[in-house]
DNA sequence: GCGACAG
DNA sequence: ATCTTGTCGC
């Protein structure tokens, strides 16, 4: 069986190489990951779609399947997706300077979301951008677009609640590793076109999930 | 003991 | 996450 006492101690103490200072000042590529499951969650499906700065014309994307090896355990959810973020990223021509992510970053109960765990593993700036909640409270929003409040655990500030489109429920943001929490928040906000993800997210999960709208602008891109 | 709980 | 059509609201 799994020993979850010991992978929280694993993340624990990888937590503390966890870097909250920027390391670069513009990306030239960004890249968006997502990651989902089929066959009843017997396989792992990671996309990563790679995108240039500031055009965010798509400069490649791919998609790798592996075999599910992990279940799904609230506070542990790295190690169920990280394998397949690791066969796409090998897939990358393009190596991106920065990655968002979709999950938590350091808005984690040990300050260790998914998007952290891969940061340290590829050692590139990441930033986890999630839809729901997973630690920490914070102060509610106003209905209105761009409305932001910091999203804080045990007196420290772990991330941001941001409201990135109207009557839209808001955005979890928080910094993955070599990135500050005030970047991460800036980065995301440049990224958001008229949707509630920011474009790279927004690819990434489209063109995993296969959807309609997503095949057709492939096409016009290819 | 009772909730809360990313994807 | 995933299973799934139409439908209510701006």
């Amino acid at each position: 069986m799994i020993d979850t006492k010991l992978l929280r101690q694993e993340q624990a103490i990888k937590a503390k190489q966890i870097i909250l200072t920027d390391n670069f000042v513009i990306p030239n590529l960004i890249a968006g990951a997502d990651v989902g499951f089929e066959e009843k969650g017997s396989v792992t499906r990671a996309a990563m779609v790679v995108m240039r700065w500031p055009s965010l014309a798509i400069v490649e994307y791919h998609i790798a399947r592996i075999p599910t090896e992990f279940p799904y355990i609230p506070g542990l959810l790295s190690f169920r997706e990280y394998p397949a973020l690791l066969a796409v990223w090998e897939k990358l021509q393009h190596k991106p300077d920065l990655i968002m992510v979709d999950g938590q970053g350091i808005a984690h109960p040990r300050r260790f979301g998914v998007a952290s765990h891969l940061a340290l593993l590829l050692d590139i700036p990441t930033i986890g951008i999630a839809k729901k909640r997973l630690c920490g409270h914070h102060e509610a929003l106003d209905e209105t677009v761009e409305s932001c409040q910091p999203l804080n655990d045990n007196n420290e500030q772990i991330g941001w609640v941001f409201r990135s489109k109207k009557r839209c429920k808001p955005l979890y943001i928080s910094p993955g590793h070599k990135i500050s929490l005030d970047t991460s928040l800036l980065w995301v906000k440049r990224c958001i076109k008229g949707y509630r993800l920011p474009e790279p997210t927004r690819w990434a999960d489209g063109i995993a999930s296969n959807r309609a709208f997503f095949n057709r602008m492939k096409q016009n891109l290819a």
